[in-house]
DNA sequence: TCACTAATGTACGAACTAGTACGTTAGCTA
DNA sequence: TAGCTAACGTACTAGTTCGTACATTAGTGA
């Protein structure tokens, strides 16, 4: 009756480090992003993924440091993500506008991050501080921002005193605040910022507004 | 021995609903903000008051409402604040960068409404929803908005594409992202775009931004 | 093929946490 | 001043939640 020689595997239970430990980071991904860092459950993040709650600790140690590790992940994504950046081939006024739609289009792509981020910030970046791959390493956007800046300036095209950390965080802001307010803003004010037939519009506003400001004629300031 | 003719008051204790009531959102908006919803906790809060958790959940029923009020009590603020504004004496240009100028004041002296919108935005603005009170009033601040770009755009200074609600969130984009995200952003960038020294610098990059997109000269677009 | 270790699973517990049952009293009003 | 009710306090519970002790096995290298 019973089965004899099957080859004793419960469940297909196969051993690979590798595809466990992403799994459980994949889903905590969406846990935390989904529940904020508290509201997210251990247990739930378990019996999401095809392991149990005892290899999240074997492998990430706890619930704080898989946070981290769900972090260094996301953000290793945006950082391959601009490291493919290929706007210098454009004149400065053409290249930062292409910049900042690519921003605007990699909030909107990924708003998991954003909520991460988010979170993160609510625990005033603990985990960052923590974390010896996340501390201080920039990214690549700034360095390609800093390179259209200063042509830009030559050229005399830009007259805005900002350097490319400036810069940055000004592009980032409105692209950013997009995606991470919009549940409240639209409660509030009725206007979906997400909505798809009003994307272009947004991103348009977004390279407009990024230009001007770079280029405005400051004699009378 | 025993004292005879003491007012028989343990602790001190008068009945006043209203302060007792107040007291209560205090603790839970500065908790709130501190911990977010989920990691706040309700004999935390209690422990800061001088009451006791029974009266959390007989004036508000229980954690998600008391979450509800502690919203709807930080909105009433702002909205408090936006009526004050008296900026439409000024010229549009002036107008607008004060209010601007106004907005991010507001952020920077008021971090935990800051930090409680992203609490609420990573709860998809639940709360909101659920609040009579909070269901899309709009904002004071629209219509003095509305009627500067109006005035603006009739003497042809401003050239932008944009109605009020669309620049409001421009101006906030930048105002809020700088106070929320000062812990992701320093610890990535070595910036703190909160430093008193960097406040001014600040405050005209966003003025200027504002304007310069406004007045745009965009015949060349 | 044997032994060893990395990888995995089960079962449990201690501490926490939102919420409540029940009892008390201050202060107002008739 | 008697009585009533809004305001308040104490003590408890049911369910949850992070973390771990202990047992097991797949796969690899000697």
């Amino acid at each position: 009756m019973t089965s004899v020689k099957e080859p004793a595997r419960p469940n297909g239970r196969i051993r690979d480090a590798a595809r466990t430990r992403a799994e459980i980071l994949d889903v905590a991904t969406h846990e935390f992003a989904r529940a904020g860092f508290t509201g997210a459950r251990v247990d739930e993040i378990a019996a999401r993924t095809r392991t149990t709650k005892r290899m999240i600790y074997y492998y990430f140690g706890g619930k704080e440091q898989l946070f981290t590790a769900v972090l260094e992940r996301a953000y290793s994504v945006i950082r391959q993500a601009e490291q493919q950046l290929d706007v210098e081939h454009l004149d400065p006024v053409a290249a930062i506008r292409r910049l900042a739609e690519l921003t605007f289009d990699h909030h909107e792509a990924h708003p998991d991050f954003i909520r991460l981020v988010s979170i993160e910030n609510i625990h005033e970046a603990e985990h960052i501080a923590a974390s010896a791959e996340l501390g201080e390493i920039g990214s690549p956007a700034l360095d390609v921002i800093g390179r259209i800046l200063a042509a830009g300036r030559e050229s005399g095209l830009f007259t805005a005193d900002v350097d490319a950390v400036d810069l940055h965080a000004m592009i980032s802001s409105f692209c950013f605040f997009r995606v991470a307010n919009r549940h409240t803003f639209g409660a509030l004010f009725g206007r979906d910022l997400v909505a798809a037939d009003q994307r272009e519009h947004y991103r348009k506003m977004l390279g407009d507004m990024v230009i001007a400001y770079l280029t405005a004629d400051r004699a009378t300031d």
